[in-house]
DNA sequence: ATAACTGATACTATATTGGTATCAATTAAA
DNA sequence: TTTAATTGATACCAATATAGTATCAGTTAT
């Protein structure tokens, strides 16, 4: 059972590459090269996320696409919706024969608890929550430590 | 997003029948009818769970198969991993260029933790919970009084 | 004018899900 | 001992979802 499809997941890579260099307009020729997803399929993924306002594009030479809005607003409950459809457990698990009464149906309510649970745990995890943890997790990497020398000792 | 397929949502309708009336054999042929699953793909259903000794089957006449085990072992949790593979977010949201180092990688953590809240939501809902509940949600339904009036007035 | 871009959309391939069909083996009972 | 009800095993089919490609028209900085 995968939770995130590679829709998703290359939709909060994007994300997260523009978060990254926010206010500037970047290239799905960019994006996809630098962060290694498919150009055509990244295409339809950036303007699947301009219809639904997450992000805004310029066309043109030097075109390309950019982050206006707060990272710390966007989470991955909304991606997951946009590219997988709402989060459910299941529409109704016993019809008919089982369940007599679904108004006063304690299952409902336990499978309804747990479609809020999983949904509100994604919705803690933000494209700027993210961006900060990835952050952090770099600060250890040689790439950077080898920059900090190369400023050091140039 | 369907967290449960037709799969793990007919294998709970049929190990409901089957805890309902624990320690007898019930038919494929009998489960189906009464609660409405296609006759063959039950079948196969029953098959990977006897596989994954949930149940067990007699063969022949007066056959069929039978819960052995408490319901209260069964959880939702089992039923995904048998018929939609064990619960995994995204195997690893970032490879190569962002994430420097898997090991320290705080995502993985956040990930990991997310993935774990899910499974543990899931593991709570056991088969025998959910009889239980069915059995305080159905005791309102007609049905029930109109069994209670006919043993009343014979 | 041209090359680097996005917008829109059609297309293909593969995997997963949902469902059906068939035949052999077993067993209770007529 | 034949028969009918049943499971075991497995092959098959259809529909849908996922992943990825291709194409062409329109826009814009240079
Ligand atoms: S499970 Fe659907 S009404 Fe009870
Ligand atoms: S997300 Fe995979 S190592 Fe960080």
């Amino acid at each position: 059972m995968k939770v995130l499809t590679k829709n998703t997941d290359y939709a909060i890579r994007a994300l997260l590459a523009l978060a990254a260099r926010k206010g500037s307009y970047l290239s799905a020729k960019c994006i996809s090269t630098e962060h290694d997803i498919p150009y055509q399929f990244l295409r339809r993924l950036l303007q699947e996320m301009i219809r639904h306002g997450l992000i805004v594009s310029k066309e043109g030479v030097k075109g390309g696409f950019m982050m206006e809005m707060d990272p710390d607003t966007i989470s991955v409950t909304q991606l997951i919706e946009i590219f997988q459809g709402k989060v459910q457990v299941s529409e109704c698990m016993f019809r008919k024969q089982i369940c007599g009464n679904r108004s006063r149906c304690v299952l409902r309510h336990e499978i309804m608890r747990i479609e809020q649970v999983v949904q509100s745990e994604f919705e803690k995890v933000t494209i700027g929550k993210l961006l900060r943890d990835l952050a952090e997790a770099n600060q250890v990497i040689p790439k950077t430590a080898k920059i900090e020398q190369a400023v050091l000792n140039p």
